[in-house]
RNA sequence: GCCCGGGUGGCGAAAUGGUAGACGCAGGGGACUUAAAAUCCCCUGGGGGCAACCCCAUGCAGGUUCGACUCCUGCCCCGGGCACCA
């Protein structure tokens, strides 16, 4: 399209999408999740993504906001190496060539994207600061060192990411069950955020949704922490959420890297736990945890003393207990937990109830009273939950306990297309970070990038590269060689953007006060626990250590939809993926953007289909015809009706926009585009007055941003449409004077009245009662009840 | 299994507890045209009736209410998230 080829360079060249950040009187910041840069190119989900973040920053802008609206690309990670990989390209040829792409389709769907502030994250001058961040955790005592299970593939001879995992299985090679390997990784203790991370929760401004999400993924369970005591005097303490049970624990099992199954197994089980254990341990993380599979265990010989009963009951271990979750060690009610159930009966162990009731076992209801649980028979379940926990606690064996499903973040991988940790080891000194004068540590290049079998990362080939001088002792040091996760590239990229200019520091404190935390910021549940959850935690350290004043990093997030292609999916098995640049091609970006939300709610996403995308090309004609069916001299009269209709719609749209019902707002812009060329032909002989027709350009800018220049244009403005500001709508004008006054008996519509409006209601039923058809209806009937609601309906209950 | 969404015409959808189906697509009829495209006008949930009108209809079954797509209870189906989490 011509007109949006000229717009874009205008923008381009007067910098109207490019405010001065220092400048702003006030600053808006509008986020939108900048994306993983495939070679190929943008699909039309974040395309979706995009527009509908741009229109809300169009119009933010258009409301008086200095908005600043950035993109960068988040380059680093296993996706970009995979595919590099794949094709026998090295990433860092590969990023910039996708990069290079991306910009285009960015110019091309019309972001109101500041260039100037473009990062990425793969730049060292943007990982140099990752890296400080890093070393801020670290020095905080934030990142520490354990041993963690990683994903291995025998065949691929290397270490797996998560998502290459499937079903247990090696993406690649999809007979091979994914084993797991322990090396030493890198963690930040996000744990000791959790809370926070939960309680804040509830006082943001985000979708419902990824609040949810989040506080499942958080994962609190209340209960309480129950010791058992074994012969020996080891104490075995177990998480539960129904201490109210505790008489029904006939059994403990542990998870078989449990640390105490050592001491408790005795000599004739030796053998058999050493060798439960070994199998366990070669099966991978993800095998080991999905569901439905038959539980496997075995005794460990050893006994542990019920705290409430007294009695010794046996010590088993099985695979269905994981050590990363509580204790690593249940107490198994098998009357009262499936799980325990199916493992009693299959290994043949007692099963005593303990609550109260018929039902067959096992049941979980906390409805119900206690049996066979001493002092505490008769009691509710609910009611004994406090009162036995106390009870243990007097003795020493028990306290009230809160779990979270949250695991610490690792954030090692042992790959190459990554920051490298900015770790140095020293015999003397042991881990040390890296001065930050000496920052960033490069990525060496190398042609060498493959993952091989060593477990390491490739960087551990590098010899010239690794060895370096500890900086603290000065004797013989080795570099960290695993790089960080992606997702640290992202936790914190936002506070980057207002300062891309700033080469000394990772974020300038002014223009960070002036402008962050984000006003706005919109993507995808895809990301509601890794990425915003990440961001969070970033946030908060780096708000705890003083470098930032806030610790909520996002005021207002909102989830946009997904797009399915007719009723389906869209993926690259089904064949059924939606490319933009054909659509932009035929229609211009602007009939796109407004196809796209015109689809459907943008926070429940669409259907994309492509007969409907004609629907708003014809649309933007009829515009273009009253653009050029417009007085300026305005002389012409105008009926009371399209004014009226002119002040309904603003005060419609300007309530939608805002909230994202963008389907319903460009509904409304069409309705009133419908009124306009309804008017007498005779008044729009003398032209549809400008009065009428800049409101609807103004409302139509971020929607269709390059369209409306060049309306504003033809209509006689030299500044840009984004200079306007956002029509106000004026109350009286857009009452309605006439009502359809709904008369009902019984709750049926039994006529449409034509009255004026603030008809008084004795009036309004004296019209209704008059009704021949309502008459027929009240007939001989006494009428026993009347509702009146205002210039709405009668309703005559007889 | 648990936690979120959602289920309305041929299709995408709209409806502060108050006219169900706005807006758009597709379809039908007509105008313009030598013709087609484009454009414009009319019709378009189902059934009955010459008509005025009437009956049915928002996944299913109940309930609350003068009145329910909307609120409550139970169930069915679809989408997403979590998942031996104790």
């Amino acid at each position: 399209m011509a007109i949006e080829a000229k717009w874009q360079e205008r923008w381009e060249a007067r910098g109207t999408n490019a405010p001065d950040l220092t400048r702003a009187a006030k600053p808006y910041y509008n986020l939108m999740m900048f994306p993983y840069p495939s070679a190929e190119g943008l699909h039309v989900g974040n395309v979706f993504a995009f527009i509908g973040a741009d229109i809300h920053g169009r119009f933010r802008r258009l409301a008086g906001h200095d908005v600043f609206e950035p993109i960068g690309f988040d380059a680093f990670g296993i996706h970009s190496e995979n595919y590099a990989l794949k094709v026998n390209m090295h990433p860092e040829a590969l990023i910039p060539r996708n990069i290079v792409r991306f910009r285009d389709q960015l110019r091309r769907i019309g972001l109101m994207v500041h260039w100037k502030h473009e990062l990425s994250t793969t730049d060292p001058a943007y990982y140099k600061w990752t890296q400080w961040v890093f070393l801020q955790l670290f020095k905080a005592g934030h990142a520490y060192r354990k041993a963690g299970a990683v994903n291995w593939c025998p065949d691929c001879k290397t270490v797996l990411a998560n998502e290459q995992v499937v079903d247990g299985f090696c993406e690649r090679h999809p007979e091979t069950p994914v084993t797991q390997r322990w090396l030493e990784q890198w963690f930040f203790a996000i744990t000791r955020y959790v809370e926070r991370l939960l309680d804040n929760l509830e006082k943001l401004d985000w979708s419902d949704s990824t609040r949810t999400l989040q506080a499942n993924w958080i994962g609190r369970s209340d209960g309480a922490e129950l010791v058992f005591v074994t012969p020996t005097g080891d104490r075995i303490p177990v998480f539960t959420t129904r201490p109210d049970t505790i008489f029904g624990a006939t059994f403990l099992v542990l998870a078989p890297e449990h640390p105490l199954v050592d001491a408790l197994t005795a000599a004739e089980q030796r053998e058999v736990v050493t060798q439960y254990r070994r199998k366990v341990s070669e099966m991978d993380v993800v095998a080991r945890r999905v569901g439905a599979r038959e539980k496997t265990g075995v005794f460990t010989g050893g006994y542990a003393r019920n705290p409430a009963t007294g009695e010794n009951v046996p010590v088993w271990i099985a695979d269905y207990v994981l050590m990363d979750y509580g204790t690593g060690a249940i107490m198994a009610v098998p009357a009262h937990d499936e799980r325990d159930y199916e493992f009693a009966r299959l290994m043949r162990l007692p099963i005593t109830q303990v609550v109260a009731g018929d039902q067959p076992l096992p049941f979980t209801s906390r409805q119900g009273t206690l049996t066979n649980s001493g002092a505490f028979d008769g009691m509710r379940c609910d009611e004994s939950i406090g009162k036995i926990s106390d009870w243990l606690a007097e003795r020493g064996l028990g306290k009230r306990q809160v779990q979270f499903r949250l695991h610490d973040w690792c954030i090692s991988r042992q790959r190459y297309w990554g920051p490298p940790i900015p770790i140095i080891y020293c015999d003397a000194c042991g881990p040390v970070g890296v001065p930050e004068k000496d920052l960033p540590v490069l990525l060496p290049e190398t042609e060498d990038f493959r993952p091989d079998d060593s477990g390491v990362s490739p960087l551990a080939r590098i010899e010239s590269w690794y060895r370096v001088p500890c900086p603290q002792c000065g004797a013989e040091g080795r570099r960290e060689t695993d790089v960080s996760d992606t997702f640290l590239d992202s936790a914190w990229y936002f506070l980057r953007y207002p300062s891309t200019a700033f080469a000394d520091v990772p974020f300038d404190r002014a223009l960070t006060r002036q402008w962050l935390p984000v006003n706005s910021y919109i993507g995808g549940n895809e990301h509601a626990v890794l990425h915003l959850m990440y961001a969070r935690y970033i946030t908060m350290v780096l708000h705890d250590l003083g470098h930032l004043d806030f610790e909520e990093p996002f005021t207002r997030f909102r989830a946009h939809g997904m797009i399915v292609k007719e009723g389906a999916k869209m993926s690259k098995s089904r064949g059924n993926v939606v490319v933009p640049d054909q659509y932009l091609a035929k229609w211009g970006a602007d009939t796109f953007r407004m196809y796209l939300m015109f689809l459907g709610p943008y926070q429940e996403g669409g259907d994309f289909r492509d007969e409907g995308i004609v629907g708003q090309r014809r649309f933007l004609d009829k515009v273009w015809d009253v653009v050029h069916a417009t007085s300026m001299a305005g002389r012409a009269s105008v009926p009371d009706r399209v004014v009226r209709k002119l002040h309904q719609t603003i005060r419609g749209v300007s309530e939608d926009v805002p909230e994202l019902r963008y389907n319903t707002a460009l509904a409304k812009l069409m309705e009133y585009v419908n009124a306009l060329r309804k008017m007498e032909p005779g008044q729009k002989g003398h032209g549809i007055p400008a009065s009428l027709v800049e409101p609807l350009v103004v409302m139509l800018a971020p929607f269709a941003p390059h369209f409306a220049e060049e309306c504003w244009e033809r209509l006689g403005h030299q500044a840009t449409v984004f200079e306007a500001r956002w029509p106000a709508f004026d109350a009286e004008l857009a009452k309605e004077d006439q009502i359809e006054l709904v008369v009902q008996v019984n709750g049926k519509v039994r006529a449409r009245i034509a009255a004026s409006a603030g008809l008084p209601e004795a009036q309004a039923i004296a019209l209704a009662r008059a009704d021949e058809v309502v008459r027929k209806f009240i007939d001989t009937n006494e009428i026993r009840k009347i509702i009146f609601v205002q210039d709405r309906l009668v309703n005559l209950v007889v």
